[in-house]
RNA sequence: GGCCGGGUAGCUCAGUUGGUAGAGCAGGGGAUUGAAAAUCCCCGUGUCGGCGGUUCGAUCCCGUCCCCGGCCA
């Protein structure tokens, strides 16, 4: 019997990739890995779309807060996460849509020193870190936009903790490459679903839920409390913006969102469309 | 009805001492090697409200009409 591969559901957000996994799921028996990096945090419901209580009643669901809001999450730990349920042996599904986790585990990631919150926020102190990392690491330097930052700083950070340049670890091997069945969900309406699920957001408690982290003392400035809705909704509570707006704000950044992550998934080499359950017969074999 | 402002990109507006115009936002494309719902890069021709006039040349000056604000009747 040949070996099963895992069933990657990804696409844009609000494309109904979930109602499919669960019936994926459901068919074959699949546990369901979240790739997703906003799910993982304890407290984020609402507003990320989080499977619901009953949800993950029917069907076994990893990846699902195991994270604080405050703490980080990397691709790395997506991809030791999904691989460590993929060993226990049954049909997994993965889905999601952050091509960036979906790329690291179809293609592996370079071996480089993991998250240093402490050490990101000494060297965004830096005046120049750009030039900071023309210094230690030219090759990259001269790869990178002075305005990226966030790309600087992780060269900065790989640097100070490895004492090697992130631009020749990005030269060597990225390990193994791991098989999937891949499909691509989407559909021509996602505007106007984004639109209609932010509204339906609001009902259910989305506001709420952000005075709740912050009462909590989840700081503004972390990176969970940075995305989409999160962001403009503690700007409003915060009294900077009139609610009408934060929820217009919240809605324009999903669909800026999903743009960017269909260009994402283009430049994956993957194009939308595609049966799930079709493909499901493929990674897992006969339905039952 | 009178006076004063305005009418320029999908939106908000800048500007041209007369040589047919440019920002932000929206929108589109792209990058993405442990922050990725993050971060970053690229893309701006539009009867410059209509019609006349002056001028070599008008979006700009003049006249007139229309529309939108405000104030006064």
């Amino acid at each position: 019997m040949r070996d099963r591969l895992p069933l990657v559901i990804t696409g844009p957000t609000a494309a109904g990739k979930s109602a499919l996994a669960m019936e994926v799921c459901e068919r074959w028996g699949a546990t369901l890995v979240a790739m997703d990096a906003m799910t993982v945090y304890r407290g984020m419901d609402i507003g990320t779309a989080k499977p619901t209580r009953d949800d993950r009643a029917r069907v076994p669901h990893e990846g699902i807060d195991v994270r604080a809001p405050e703490e980080a999450f990397s691709a790395a730990d997506f991809v030791a996460l999904a691989e460590a349920v993929i060993a226990r042996g049954g049909p997994v599904v993965l889905c999601g849509g952050a091509p960036f986790y979906l790329r690291a585990f179809l293609d592996g990631l370079v071996p480089t020193a993991p998250v240093d919150l402490a050490l990101r926020a000494e060297l965004q102190a830096l005046p120049d870190p750009h030039a900071a990392l023309r210094a230690v690491d030219p090759a990259l330097a001269a790869r990178l936009h002075p305005n990226d930052h966030v790309r600087i700083i992780r060269g900065l950070e790989v640097h100070r903790l490895m004492g090697v340049t992130l631009s020749s670890l990005h030269a060597g091997d990225v390990g193994e490459r791991r098989p999937a069945e891949v499909v691509w969900v989407d559909t021509p309406e996602l505007n106007a679903r984004i639109d209609a699920r932010v509204l339906a957001m609001m009902e259910a408690g989305y506001l709420e839920e952000v005075r709740g982290l912050l009462a909590a003392g989840v700081p503004r400035e972390a990176k969970s409390m940075q995305s989409l809705g999160y962001r403009f909704l503690a700007a409003h509570l915060a009294g900077e913006l009139p609610l009408e707006e934060a929820v217009a704000l919240t809605a324009r950044a999903s669909r800026q969102f999903a743009r960017k992550q269909r260009t994402h998934l283009r430049g994956l080499g993957f194009v939308p469309g595609g049966d799930v359950f079709a493909a499901a017969e493929r990674a897992f074999g006969g339905g039952r």
